[in-house]
DNA sequence: TATAAGTTTAACCAAATGGTTAAATATGCC
DNA sequence: GGCATATTTAACCATTTGGTTAAACTTATA
């Protein structure tokens, strides 16, 4: 395995998206971030002068991928269905790689000093989904309902277990390993959930 | 209607829940607390000697409606879908009255400083709805699936556009008015959901 | 009226924290 | 070598914040 030398830039990013994944804009310190970088913090604020600007650098690439755009996959030829199994598997991946990122984005979101940040909205998603739908009702392929409280309800499935991480390992005496191995059933099982909602 | 006076302890435990709720444990300032009692910094602590026996208190009582204990209705003697649709209605109910309760939940559940004051856990939840569901599955009443995953499922759908209600908001360009709307025909979603995932 | 508890005011403290600065040192490049 | 940029060190500053204290004032009550 090749060691890839990181830019004093891209070692800042990483670690500043860790740390501020992990504890939150509030909960974060600039000389936290530093430490994990491996830097001093004269030389944090050197490239990114403030905490702001840091933050909004790590939210802009995080937000866009809590919202996934869909685009490529929802303009293929498939059933509505498949689509949406396509999603649950990809976003379910995310997830496992990214279990801190919705209790972040969320908290951004929700923020109303950061909600200045928010700059990209999540609007092609609801829309590619909404499209993809009808032109499957036309053809009596689904059935009927609302898309925008579909979407609402497949995300919320997905992301709840990972909000919820502390309290189910509790709760299944389980470690990491076997709270991934759960989100691997759960993928199975959400296809099934949609598949029975979705099917006429 | 009746002004009824609240005790200095109550207003300060009302002020304290509506500023952690709606900031955080880390956003919250005591003097911001103070100011909504009515009161001063000093009495504050004179009443409750630190912010976090002041969170604890506010705490406890939060985590315990957000794991809602169905305990008496899940022994009612009625179809497990009807249950599920009782909890629903109740449960969204509850959401609307306390739209900041799953975001302050969710991060106090997820900070590793406030672990500890996570006593009570929601075992009860799953137990009962595990137990409820595999009576009804003997008698074939309901379609096999896992109740773990099943209560994830239906608590993610619910809490969800909570969560995610500033993006809500904007997406669909709506107020807090159509947002409680668009939550009230969601109950009826939801119920369909549920029942065209447990019907066998 | 005397006593105790509740409440206010205002000043204060210590620690944490974001951010700055200046000088020294290292590094790469012409 | 000499120059610019990157990096470190370390001290420093202003502000915020949780928490304390002491003295004065209010209120109810015995």
């Amino acid at each position: 395995m090749v060691q890839i030398e990181l830019s004093t830039e891209e070692k800042i990013l990483k670690a500043a998206e860790e740390v501020f994944m992990r504890d939150g804009y509030d909960g974060s310190r600039m000389q936290d971030i530093a430490d994990v970088a491996g830097i001093n913090k004269a030389l944090l604020h050197y490239y990114f002068r403030s905490k702001d600007k840091l933050f909004e650098k790590v939210f802009d690439a995080k937000i866009q991928s809590f919202f996934p755009q869909m685009g490529e996959k929802f303009s293929q030829d498939i059933p509505f269905v498949d689509k949406i199994h396509i999603f649950i598997e990809g976003y379910m991946g995310l997830l496992l790689k990214n279990p801190y990122l919705p209790l972040f984005v969320l908290n951004t979101v929700n923020n109303k000093d950061k909600s200045a940040f928010i700059k990209k909205l999540p609007i092609e998603l609801s829309r590619q989904v909404a499209q993809s739908y009808y032109v499957e009702f036309k053809k009596g392929n689904v059935r009927e309902l609302n898309p925008a409280q579909f979407i609402m309800s497949l995300m919320g499935m997905c992301i709840f277990p990972f909000l919820a991480k502390p309290i189910l390992l509790d709760m299944f005496k389980a470690d990491n390993a076997t709270f991934d191995k759960l989100m691997e059933e759960r993928i199975q099982e959400l296809k099934r959930y949609v598949t029975l909602i979705l099917t006429p």
